[in-house]
DNA sequence: TGTAATGATACCATATTTGTATCATTTGTC
DNA sequence: GACAAATGATACAAATATGGTATCATTACA
């Protein structure tokens, strides 16, 4: 059962490296070198952070990434959105189907409201409040 | 991001019809025609509740299942065990790692309190809850 | 003894996750 | 301006997990 994975992970380490020297632009072979994630993968995950708006890139000789906001304005579950989808917990078993009795639809209910419980802790980690 | 897999759904669905026709042996094909579950693979989920002593079962002609325990006995949680494996929301992804940083720790344990209150409310719902 | 049931187990298909490879584009420096 | 150092875009591939099948063995009732 994995709430985080990898690349939301991945991007949490290097987004706090990168907040740790913000005065500096951080380029992906500083990145390497200091977390040891695998080097195309972190550059995937650093691609998309830049077009969601949470890095900023800069191209060409001593190029790199910067955040595009403040730390405080940074949740985890930002990141699980955009890395694995829409925070549902329960992903829909039901969702194709008729929902076939009352008893599936307590469970449901049950899940839910756990959900709200973790979606809403989920909001509350900033980045700042893991640096 | 799935709390609850197919195997797990499928378990509480033959679980809960068991439990609502309990003076009587129910087969496979009764579970089949109810609940629309594709066969085998519903077979082997009941094979499994039945080793793990959730389901009894009578082989031969007119055989089936039956309720090895009470439905107050049986929970949530502890179907997510048998086929999802242990309670983990989150799967530590720093297992094979040495902790890069107090950041990190920090995160872990933050979902380590949110994993505490979820696995809390799982192992609260029994099956008689959802009858 | 035949048949209707489950037990055990090996296999397969698909989707997701994780990671790789490659070429294009931009920009600073000589 | 040419070169080199960086990111942008994108297609591909390996590994794993999930969901599902197939088959033969075993049991027990009629």
């Amino acid at each position: 059962m994995k709430l985080i994975t990898r690349d939301t992970d991945y991007a949490v380490r290097a987004l706090t490296y990168i907040a740790n020297h913000k005065d500096k632009t951080i380029s992906v072979s500083e990145l390497v070198e200091a977390l040891r994630i695998p080097r195309p993968f972190l550059r995937k995950i650093l691609q998309i952070l830049n077009k969601k708006r949470i890095l900023k890139s800069l191209k060409g000789q001593g190029g790199g990434f910067n955040l595009a906001i403040t730390p405080d304005k940074i949740f985890i579950a930002d990141l699980m959105e955009i890395f694995q989808g829409p925070l549902k917990i329960n992903e829909c078993i039901f969702k194709k189907r008729i929902c076939p009795g009352r008893n599936l639809c307590i469970l449901k209910m049950k899940i839910d409201t756990i959900e709200d419980y973790v979606i809403k802790q989920l909001r509350s980690i900033s980045l700042e409040v893991l640096l």
